[in-house]
DNA sequence: TGTTTGTTATATTTATAGTATAACAGATAG
DNA sequence: CTATCTGTTATACTATAAATATAACAAACA
C-alpha cells in the first residue's frame, strides 16, 4: 500500500488515510471496483488500530467513494464517483477562504497562488510516478 | 467590530477569529498601526473567555501580524508585514494537496477550481462591502 | 494612586483521537 | 456443517486539544 503516515501531525491519522485514499483515486492508482485491504489488514499494515481505519472508511463510504460489503470487503466504487455538487463547492470555498487571506496579506501575487494549485491539480491527476500511463 | 463567530462549526474558535483577522488585514480593513480591541474587551464582546481570544492574538504575534505592547495594548504589525516564505508556500501545498485532490476525484475540472480560488483571492482583496475605497 | 494592559498560573469541563478488547452476524471456502 | 474472515457494534481507557473560570502579577499610564 502506498499509504504513508505521520503520526507526529496534526493531522489526525484517519483523514491523512482517507484524504490518501482519495487522491489514490483521484490520480487512478486505485481503480473502480478495485478492493481494498480489510479494516484489520491495513491496521496490522499501518500498524495503527482497527477502528482508525475503520473510521477513514466510514467517512469514504459516506462520500459515496467506497462500497462496503459483508465478507467481500471493501472495494472503490464501482459506479459513479461522487459529483461535485453545490455542497462540495461550499465546502471548498470554506476551506480555500482562509488560506487565500493569508495569501493576499503576505502579498503573494494572484498568479503564483493559481499556479501553484494548478500544479497540484495537475500533479494529482497525472502523478510523475507513472511514467506513460494506461489512459492514453 | 466585523467578526462573527460560528459556535457550532467544527472549526475552534480562535482559529475563526485569527483567520478573520488575518482576513481584516488582507483586504485593508483592519490598517497597520491600527489597535485592536483589549483581550478582555473583545472577549466580552464575542461572548468568549479573555484566553480564546489571546490565544488567537498569540498566534498572529508569532506569526508578525500583530505587535503587542503593555498598556498600549495590540496593534496591527505597523512594519512590514510577514512575507509568503519558502515555508509559507510549503504549508499551502500542504493544505490545499486534499482539497484538489477531492476536486479531481469528483471530476471538477481544474478551470473551474481555479476559478473558484481566483473568486475568492479578488474578493478578499478588494472586498464587495466597501465601495469606492480609499486606496485609489 | 488607581486602573487597564498583557501575562501567567491553576483547575475544570467537554470533545476528539486513538487504542485495546471483546463479541456478533453475515458470507465464504473447505 | 464447520471454520474462518469480513464488517460492525459495544465498551472502556488514555491522551490531547479546546474552552471556560478565577485569580494574581507586573508594567504602563493618567
Amino acid at each position: 500500500m502506498f499509504v504513508e503516515l505521520d503520526l507526529q501531525s496534526d493531522v489526525p491519522i484517519y483523514k491523512q488515510l482517507a484524504d490518501q485514499l482519495i487522491e489514490g483515486i483521484a490520480s487512478g492508482a486505485l481503480t473502480p471496483g478495485q478492493p481494498l485491504p480489510s479494516v484489520r489488514m491495513l491496521a496490522a499494515d499501518l500498524d495503527i488500530n482497527l477502528h482508525t481505519v475503520n473510521k477513514a472508511y466510514q467517512m469514504l463510504k459516506q462520500d459515496g467513494f467506497l462500497e462496503i460489503h459483508r465478507k467481500k470487503g471493501v472495494i472503490v466504487q464501482p459506479g459513479t464517483l461522487p459529483r461535485a455538487d453545490e455542497a462540495f463547492r461550499e465546502r471548498l470555498r470554506r476551506d480555500l477562504r482562509p488560506l487565500a487571506a493569508e495569501t493576499v496579506a503576505r502579498g503573494m501575487g494572484e498568479d503564483e497562488l493559481l499556479e501553484l494549485l494548478r500544479s497540484l491539480y495537475r500533479s494529482i491527476q497525472n502523478p510523475p510516478t507513472d511514467k506513460g500511463g494506461t489512459s492514453p
